[in-house]
This record gives structure tokens, C-alpha cells and sequence, in this order.
DNA sequence: CGACATCTTGACTACAGTCAATACTAGTGG
DNA sequence: CCACTAGTATTGACTGTAGTCAAGATGTCG
């Protein structure tokens, strides 16, 4: 309980986001990685953060985006829809992460926040024009989206050929490196981690149903592979028995 | 008959393919696609044509790569294997499409030839020597990496929510427009394409089983969506049936 | 506390996978 | 020219995994 909440916490204190490029807390991972003391003012002028309620929708496929930018805080997930409503999440942006495609009016993908998300964006003319003055941008954009490429293609293998079981566990992996990563004094011993979306989410990110997730799910506990607390906080005992239930080779891959 | 053998003939000619970069069919589609005269001149200087047969695998995932280039002619995969051996298609190389990745030496997939294929390739130092003095060349990279974003995620839809029925449907109308895209003179009336990639391909292309995508076309061949000449021609009577079929809206979507 | 959303579990179904036999095609050499 | 072989594709019978439909449990928030 406590440690869900104040992760949790911890991703939804956007108030202090909202501050100076220089101390910004995405400042070494995100578009802007490589600019300059003073490039990063010109980039203060002329971005605006925008707030997310959890759930709501940020954008529809099909329609014209006038602003790009990027995750500062929380989680926002990028789908596509069939005509009969089946859904398959596409991305998932974490902080950081950039979403819109300069050169291109039209989102191509709905655009929903999971948790209460804090953007950092720029007008697209006006981004356009900073790139284009900026090369250093574009090449970090170009890193970021070679690697959102290489985790798309993870996720094909993922989608194609794995168990729903696997699938699960592979989702866990990547969820704990990921607070792992994020977590300041990484704890020892066992691994807590939450979950920051619902099974219906994770259903759409898996390509399974909310029903095979969950019995999965309940599988993975009564085998002893990991423990939950509340339905959203997720501890492992062994990490290196969950990498060998997602079907990867321990040895990497899997995102970064 | 004849048509199929035509069209494989086009792709398969590939001597006429190397030559100097002003004359070279990929030209306005590559990399190098915004290089002006003297750039082409000093990329002439650095390249090398290298050919593959069909099957042949041009390299391993997890290794190390020395060269970076792009398809000239020909069909190339990329694939990831689990440590059983299910392997998933997570990106098919056409000509003008690139492979390798700038600043990273281990390459992250299995590499296979489909058909007879010819790259231009660069040994990667010299590459990132050219591209440091050509930003065009990162700026068309960018381009191109988005949209192999988008199609994989695309790809995404496709392996998590359709039904086997519907990852064929998909297939053949990918292949039937980047065939319409490839023609001089777009033939009116029906469609009639050739499919470069065996049984097995489209399998782990469409995370399926060889049986299944047999049934499949075979279903579809029923229903007199399509008919095949030779298991390797496929005409299409009637588009719009063959999209209603792929479960995507008719507007668009499906690569470009 | 009550109401609504989220999640779990059960019973049954169906779609795609597995295993296996057969057919087709292309290439080789007698 | 035909026989033989190896690779590729098709079809059938059966199985198993995940989907569907439905009831109930748990959790959250006013």
C-alpha cells in the first residue's frame, strides 16, 4: 500500500515540473537533451505545459494536431482503433517520451492520458522553426525514434508468437526495469513495482482480453512468480524466474 | 504466369542497378534523397554494391555490423527468433529502404534475403563521416524512420486484434499497392501482383502457422476474393471487397 | 453506506495450432 | 524425356489456448 501510493505520488506531483528548462526534470533524456544554456531559454519563450486528467483524451486519430511536445510527468497511451471497436495500444509515452510528428498535420493515432499527465509543448510552426535552427533537436529526436522502432519491434515478436502468459510476464519485466530505472536509491532485495494502468489497458496493450489478463495474472500468483498488494502494486520474489516465464533469453532485449 | 514472371524478372534485374548515384533508381527515395549533384559525387566515392541470393542471410541478430546501407533491388527481412525458435517478421526491406543503425555497432535482427538483392552499402565510419557533413541526409533518416514507426506500428494492429482471415486480407493489400506504387503504367482493371515471399514468410510475417495462411488463401480463393496463378501470382477482382476483408476502414491507414 | 467501475472466476465455444498424410513444383541426373 | 528428390504447399483430424458470455467479488468515491 504505501509503496503504490507514493510512487504514485511521485509521478502525479507535476506542480513542480512546470519550471525553467534548466531544471527541468526531463532536461537530459528528452528532445532538448543536447541544447545549449541558451537554447534552452529560446525554448523557455515559447513552450506551455499542458495538464491531463487521467482518462482524458489528449487527441483523436485522424484529426489535425496543431501542437507537439513531450511527457514531463505521468503516463499517456497512444491506440488504434478497428471499425468494430477492437483496440491495440501502439505506444505507451513515459516521461520524456515526444509525441507528434513534425512535417505531418494529422495524429494518426487517439491519444488517451492513464494517469494525470503533464506536457511540455510547443505550437508546430513554432517547434519547426526551432529545429530548424537547432539541428542538435533533430538528431536527438532521430536517437529517440530509433529507439521507439526498436521497442515496436519487440512488441511485434511479443504480439506474433507469445502465450498469454508470457505476454504477461514480459509486461512485468518491462514495468519493473522501468521503476528500477526511475527509482533514485534502487532498493535491494525483492522488487515492488506499480501498476499504472488497468487490465483493460493492459488487455489493449497485449492484444488479449481484460478476462485471459486477469486469469493470467491470478495464474502468475498462485505459481508464486510474483505477489500483488491491491491489485496494483506488484511484487517479484525472483526477477530471473519472471524473465524466464516471459520466454526472452535472460540475457537482454526486451526495451532498454 | 507470364505476369508473375515479369514482374520477378523487374526486381531480379539488378546489374542495371549499380551505377553512379545520379542515374540510380532509388535515388529519390533513399537517404540520399535530398543530396545535391557534388554530394552524390562523394557518396559515389565511398560506396559498394554488395548482392545476396535468396535465402541467404546477410546477418545475424546480436552481431556486430560494419556496414549501413540500402536496398537497391530485391526483398530483405528482419526477424527476432525466441529461444525455441518462434520467429516473428518485424520489418520487410524494400528498395530505397535502409538498414543499419547510425551510432550503434551490434545489430539488433536477424537479416535475411528474400529474394535476389542488391545493397548499397557504407562502412559505418565513413558513413557517419558523410552524414556529420550532410545534415539532409539525417534529416531524410528522420523521415523515413517515422514512417517505418508508423508501419510497424500499424503492423502492431494487425498481429494483436485481426483474425487470420484478415492478416491475409491485409497482406495481399499492402502488397498489391506497393506493387501499383512500383508500376510505370498502372494497369487498369484488376489487379494482378506477384508474392516474393514464400508460405513461411508471410507466416512470420502475420504470426501465424504455415497451415493456418494456407487455409486462409485458400478461403479467400473460395470466396472468390482472389485467384492465384501458381501459387506465387495473385489477381484481385475487386479491391474494395479485398479491403472490406482486411478489417481496416477503406479510407486509408495500411502503410502508405 | 450505496453506487459504479474494475476485477475475478466459471462454463462453454471457437479459432488457430499441432501432427500427419498427401499433392504439387522445380531442379538434378540417368 | 522421364524418374527421383527436396522443398514447398494443401488438406484433414484433432487439440488446446484464448475468447465469449455471464455471475459475483472487490475496490473506489461520492
Amino acid at each position: 500500500m504505501r509503496l503504490g501510493d507514493r510512487d504514485l505520488e511521485a509521478v502525479r506531483s507535476h506542480r513542480s515540473a512546470e519550471t525553467r528548462c534548466e531544471v527541468c526534470p526531463i532536461r537530459r533524456r528528452a528532445v532538448c537533451a543536447y541544447c545549449e544554456p541558451d537554447d534552452l531559454e529560446e525554448l523557455d519563450s515559447f513552450k506551455s505545459y499542458r495538464r491531463f486528467e487521467a482518462g482524458e483524451t489528449i487527441a483523436w486519430a485522424g484529426e489535425r494536431m496543431s501542437m507537439v511536445g513531450s511527457v514531463v510527468t505521468g503516463v499517456a497511451m497512444l491506440s488504434r482503433t478497428l471499425a468494430d471497436g477492437r483496440r491495440q495500444m501502439v505506444g505507451l509515452l513515459l516521461p520524456s517520451d515526444f509525441l507528434g510528428r513534425p512535417g505531418r498535420a494529422q495524429n494518426a493515432y487517439d491519444v488517451v492520458a492513464a494517469t494525470e499527465t503533464v506536457f511540455c509543448m510547443f505550437q508546430k510552426p513554432e517547434f519547426e522553426r526551432l529545429v530548424a535552427r537547432m539541428p542538435q533537436i533533430e538528431r536527438r529526436l532521430l536517437q529517440m525514434t530509433l529507439d521507439e522502432l526498436d521497442s515496436a519491434r519487440e512488441w511485434m515478436l511479443l504480439l506474433g508468437r507469445k502465450t498469454a502468459r508470457e505476454k504477461i510476464a514480459s509486461l512485468f519485466v518491462i514495468m519493473a526495469r522501468r521503476d528500477a530505472a526511475l527509482q533514485r536509491e534502487p532498493k535491494p532485495g525483492t522488487l515492488v513495482f506499480p501498476l499504472y494502468i488497468t487490465r483493460e489497458a493492459m488487455a489493449d496493450y497485449l492484444g488479449l482480453t481484460i478476462e485471459t489478463v486477469s486469469r493470467q495474472i491470478s495464474a502468475l500468483r498462485r505459481d508464486g512468480v510474483v505477489e500483488l498488494c491491491e491489485n496494483r502494486t506488484v511484487r517479484v520474489p525472483d526477477l530471473l524466474r519472471l524473465i524466464d516465464e516471459s520466454g526472452d533469453d535472460a540475457d537482454g532485449g526486451v526495451l532498454s
